[in-house]
DNA sequence: ATGGCTAACATGGTTAGA
């Protein structure tokens, strides 16, 4: 079973650059952040004509998640409970299971950018991730297998930046935020990127200026984390930098994780 | 050098992203 996650920075630009990915890439599951359209924008007949389900939390110009999935999902959380928000960054399925795996829980998760260190928005992100903490101890209690995947805007470590000296200290890899997304593996996820060998500069964001691309002056913050009986099951989890060297792209590449579910 | 792109909303210039 494959799944991925992506950024794609407004749907309605990209629709064509997700419908293209997925032909080449059928996954079962495709996680989406930053649809940046209200919810009866969502493109559902497009997914649909090629064989897909989808559920979706959208918002007017900012954030916004999808799960894009071949199976129908069931029990669609919105939001973390419990914690008022009007930013839409959080939707979570349950999906039929394969074999011995009788269900996935998959979460996709648009976590907060905090813009500069100190900001309103910064306590806002480590308070965002603190809710969300707590309510994952909850969700793996329940699930014993899930799986969460989304852009964290957090570079957990300085081989995740391209110049870790120029970044020191700076928004997506300060310590505080180092440590929220600490403590979600700390829950027992795992960043299944990092099960694996990986050539040295791997990265899944590059700003549009400066040729930052071409450069490959990135930093790697698009994340899978993984359950531990899921993670058991990995085999693979690879970032796709293809379809940010098409024409009008999205700033972040897909990144996708396999299991093998028997 | 606090710029540099891109998208949304708007229809000029601001806000936000990371």
């Amino acid at each position: 079973m494959k799944l991925a996650t992506w950024n794609v920075n407004s749907l309605n630009v990209r629709l064509p650059h997700v419908l293209n990915w997925l032909e080449a890439n059928p996954v079962d599951v495709l996680c989406l952040q930053e649809l940046k359209q209200p919810d009866d924008k969502f493109p559902l007949d497009a997914f649909i004509e090629r064989g897909y389900q989808a559920c979706w939390a959208g918002q007017k110009t900012y954030n916004g998640v999808a799960i894009i999935s071949r199976q129908a999902g069931t029990d669609i959380q919105r939001n973390i409970p419990g914690y008022e928000d009007p930013q839409q960054r959080i939707i979570a399925t349950t999906l039929p299971g394969i074999g011995s795996v009788d269900e996935l829980r998959v979460i996709s998760a648009y976590c907060p950018n905090g813009q500069a260190v100190g900001s309103d928005k910064y306590a806002y992100k480590l308070d965002w991730y603190a809710a969300l903490r707590d309510w994952l101890a909850t969700e793996l209690r329940r699930h014993p297998h899930l799986v969460i995947l989304g852009d964290y805007n957090v570079a957990p470590a300085d081989e995740d930046v391209h110049d870790p000296q120029a970044w020191e200290g700076d928004i997506l890899v300060s310590a505080p935020e180092r440590a929220a997304l600490q403590s979600l593996f700390d829950l027992g996820l795992a960043d299944t990127f990092r099960l694996f060998d990986q050539a040295p500069q791997s990265f899944s964001w590059w700003d549009y200026r400066r040729f930052a691309f071409r450069r490959n002056a990135g930093v790697r913050i698009d994340h899978v984390l993984s359950s531990p009986q899921l993670t058991a099951r990995c085999t693979a989890c690879v970032i796709d930098k293809t379809p940010r060297a098409w024409e009008k792209p999205s700033d972040h590449a897909p990144v996708i994780a396999s299991f093998e579910l028997t």
